[in-house]
DNA sequence: TGCCAGGCCGGGT
DNA sequence: ACCCGGCATGGC
């Protein structure tokens, strides 16, 4: 549903944050690929890590689809050991390196021409790809305005009182696709503002995030 | 030192 | 439809 207030309330938010951090510079990759590969990598781990290990396969020159499905799996999980969980990781980069190469003979440009609601489905079809992490696909990698929903996103919500703990991704996701314009750029900077500051201004433990920016626009 | 990090899956109730 | 344990490294 849209409502008048909530969209002032986000765009107020969003402004702040801009104003107060400035552009991101999402998705922190070089190319599409990798920007898929670090959103799978990044799976509740912390970003540092993860450009360990993507350090570790572009070193190794395997930061691209056939060279990276031609590894065995202890050699793929060895590269990315620092990104954490790694033998699963493996195996879900495993999973949609096969669906990629199965299903669009490795292209990642017959991957993304297709619509949003098509292509987000087959996404979630892929074993180890979950909801987040198809829309930074889509979003970060893809071109394809979807918002993207963390555990931040949901955390400042529910400290404010927009939602309470029990939303679902897509219930929060919703919130923000209908009241805020459809804008690649909009979405794009205001997921990785969220993140930059969720870190600093919204810990797990705290009750209540009194510093978080948008207490100024909650009641 | 324990807590946390840009989730997701599989099995059980 | 929930709920929960498992997955693992590195930074503070």
């Amino acid at each position: 549903m849209h409502c008048k207030e909530l969209s002032k309330t986000l765009t107020s938010y969003y402004e702040s944050l801009f104003s107060a951090f400035g552009p991101q510079g999402w998705w922190p990759g070089r190319t599409r690929f990798e920007i898929i590969i670090g959103a799978i990598l990044t799976q509740n781990t912390a970003w540092t890590n993860v450009e360990k290990a993507i350090t570790n396969l572009r070193d190794k020159k395997v930061l691209n689809p056939e060279k990276m499905r031609a590894l065995a799996h202890d050699e793929l999980a060895s590269l990315i050991r620092p990104a954490g969980y790694f033998n699963i990781k493996a195996k879900r980069l495993r999973h949609f390196l096969d669906h990629l190469f199965n299903n669009h003979k490795g292209s990642l440009d017959k991957l993304f021409r297709q619509d949003t609601v098509m292509l987000r489905a087959e996404l979630l079809s892929i074993n180890g790809i979950g909801p987040e992490t198809a829309d930074s696909i889509l979003l970060y990698a893809g071109d394809h305005p979807e918002f993207v929903v963390d555990a931040y996103t949901k955390r400042i919500l529910e400290r404010h009182r927009v939602i309470d703990g029990k939303a679902e991704y897509e219930d929060v996701k919703t919130l923000f696709m209908q009241n805020l314009p459809k804008d690649l750029r909009l979405f794009n900077e205001y997921h990785a503002l969220i993140v930059r500051t969720g870190k600093d201004f919204c810990r797990p433990r705290e009750p209540r995030c009194k510093e978080c920016p948008l207490g100024k626009f909650m009641p």
